[in-house]
DNA sequence: TTGAAAGCGGTACCAA
DNA sequence: TTGGTACCGCTTTCAA
């Protein structure tokens, strides 16, 4: 759709002499740098530098000389020589599977918040759910960042190992040996849904899978069969599936041909295809099926019907991973200290989308 | 994380006595560079710099052993230090009013694929819905960014003319004289909802307007006055609102007080907020009052009922802008042709949110 | 407190 | 095709 194409105009005459006399290519206009400050107002460079970067190792006065002058002659820092002079380049990276997957909207807007009130930027990558691409990522930005929060990491704990090897690096919804991480509590939270379906009267769940290499699906699912088994119930796994709405509508299907009162899908988006699916096959829920998600997204609240999922602090996770990130930046030196492992807590969001376990069979309408 | 930790002995009193010592504050380990591999492979370090990023202009068995030592050390090319030599960062930045609306998942998923394809990296500022955030962003990133994407921009033109003076920007979603941009067909759209309504039997429509900053929600209103005013019906326009489901929990309540038998919001998350608040004082959708959104945003098919709107590309619109600022990026130089003002289709999409227009009055039950 | 100057790691021009 | 070298704009010793 390039409109530009239309609108150029042919190639002319003039265009092309300019072209065979290799018009020099007029660059951007040359920035004003700290020597021309330091010659307008009659001092060293260095003196320009501790005048804008330490303020108080400069007489008051020379400041604000220095500063009055620099403001006119408009004056602007560039970071990219001051990343090459400090080696810090205030730059975070967040590295992520899906960009589009809402769950992330919260990590990302702490983070992003975070990031911006300790005067860092923040650069986003976004991995399409490949371990791979996740690599390619920190690879190409591990020259330009001062670290890295990995949130829902594909990669293999060796190559998570190796990036903190690069550069310090904060794992979200994660843990690796050796690597500081903040996750919400799974176990805690899994025995909070089994409780409440158990309270329901349901016996019998199925786990719908997401990803394989999710390191919190294994936790949940680890979470939920220990938790039925304690409760007695049965739990039952299928999967994996794609964490999706697409994926979810295979997981209803998967559903139906299960004798379970009760699903749990990885995630909300599951759990919402899941209930598409179902509405589509004439099943009721909860009076047929009881379906719980996890993440408690936007939108798990006004869709049909609501939603019972398990919810954490994104955006406060987003925050506590940008605070950790920036201390281990800031720590270049003796960590003697181990890595942090923050444990958050999940809170379970009764919607209606879960009630009493149906007695009879599954019946198709 | 220095790596070189995890495999350092413990603290010996030989460790203790050199931090009393005053041990320079070994920084991360220096990194190879140029000079190393230069050394290394018995070149100048100029032949490696061309080696690696001009292979053609090097005798292939230089290269080959050139690339190999490189290989050797584990040298990777500073993009800092690249940066300050080159002028080029190669990094774009996207600056939108709220990274958690999902309308702009779209915009930033495809504005990502494009830049990573044409080897950028993205940079994502979010202003929170303010204009001064959006500029104090601006001129933040100036100096490390090779252009601007502006999404959805709050700012005045004013300030969008001194952007484009700072760095080449391509705007989403919004017009401004002299700036490049790229934009979804409003005029065809509102036609399009208006004439849709009208072949329901609608006569009396209520806009539910956005944040006054916002010029496609100008557009829009312009749009469905105009298109209205050719259909011989009444517009009439209320607000403003915050774009938010919060917002149209408030807008709901306004729609309730008026004679309007349909209303079109600003966009889905308004239009998700005024279903949510009509199906809580038992107003159904569409039989007593249809409902029109704009965008198309994920969920809006799954919300109760699902949403009539009017969706554009999104991810299309995001790749179109990052093409458009790549191309003004690599041009500067001669600008003699016109910025392009590119026009982008949208599509109504019918779902159950509207019907037949009701006949009598509105009866809250 | 200030100035001088040596980097930081490349790029790019010019000469060989 | 290669080497030498002057930058790019700022930070950071080290002296004065």
């Amino acid at each position: 759709m390039d409109v530009g194409k239309t609108l150029e105009p042919p190639v002319t005459g003039w265009q092309t002499f300019a072209i065979i006399c290799h018009m020099p290519p007029r660059r951007r206009p040359r920035a004003v740098t700290i020597t021309d400050v330091a010659q307008a107002a009659g001092v060293a460079p260095s003196t320009v530098s501790r005048a804008v970067t330490r303020p108080d190792r400069v007489n008051a006065v020379t400041r604000e000389h220095v500063l009055a002058v620099a403001n006119r002659l408009g004056y602007r820092p560039s970071p990219v020589a001051r990343a090459l002079g400090s080696g810090r380049t205030w730059t975070l990276a967040l590295v992520l599977p899906d960009i589009t997957n809402p769950y992330f909207a919260g990590v990302i807007r702490g983070a992003e918040r975070q990031a911006a009130a300790t005067g860092h930027v923040l650069v986003i990558g976004s991995s399409e759910e490949s371990g791979r691409a996740e690599w390619r990522i920190v690879e190409k930005l591990a020259g330009s960042v001062d670290g890295f929060l990995i949130v829902s990491s594909r990669m293999s704990d060796q190559r998570i190992v190796q990036t903190a090897g690069l550069r310090p690096v904060v794992l979200v919804n994660r843990q690796t040996p050796g690597v500081t991480s903040v996750s919400p509590d799974q176990a805690s939270g899994t025995r909070q849904i089994i409780e409440h379906l158990a309270s329901l009267g349901h016996r019998e769940v199925l786990f719908i899978a997401g990803p394989p290499e999710s390191w919190l699906g294994a936790r949940r699912w680890a979470g939920i069969s220990a938790a039925a088994k304690k409760r007695r119930m049965t739990a039952r796994r299928v999967g994996p599936f794609p964490p999706s709405i697409e994926g979810g509508f295979v997981g209803g299907e998967a559903a139906l041909s299960d004798t379970a009162t009760a699903v749990i899908a990885h995630n909300d988006l599951l759990a919402i295809g899941v209930l598409m699916r179902l509405a589509s096959r004439g099943v009721r829920v909860p009076e047929d099926l009881s379906v719980v998600g996890f993440d408690n997204i936007f939108g798990s609240d006004w869709c049909d019907p609501p939603l019972t999922t398990l919810g954490d602090r994104t955006e406060q996770a987003g925050r506590s991973a940008v605070d950790l990130l920036v201390s281990l930046v800031e720590d270049h030196g003796d960590d003697a200290e181990p890595p942090a492992e923050i444990v958050a807590p999940t809170e379970l969001v009764i919607r209606r989308s879960t009630g009493r376990a149906r007695t009879g069979k599954l019946v198709l309408r």
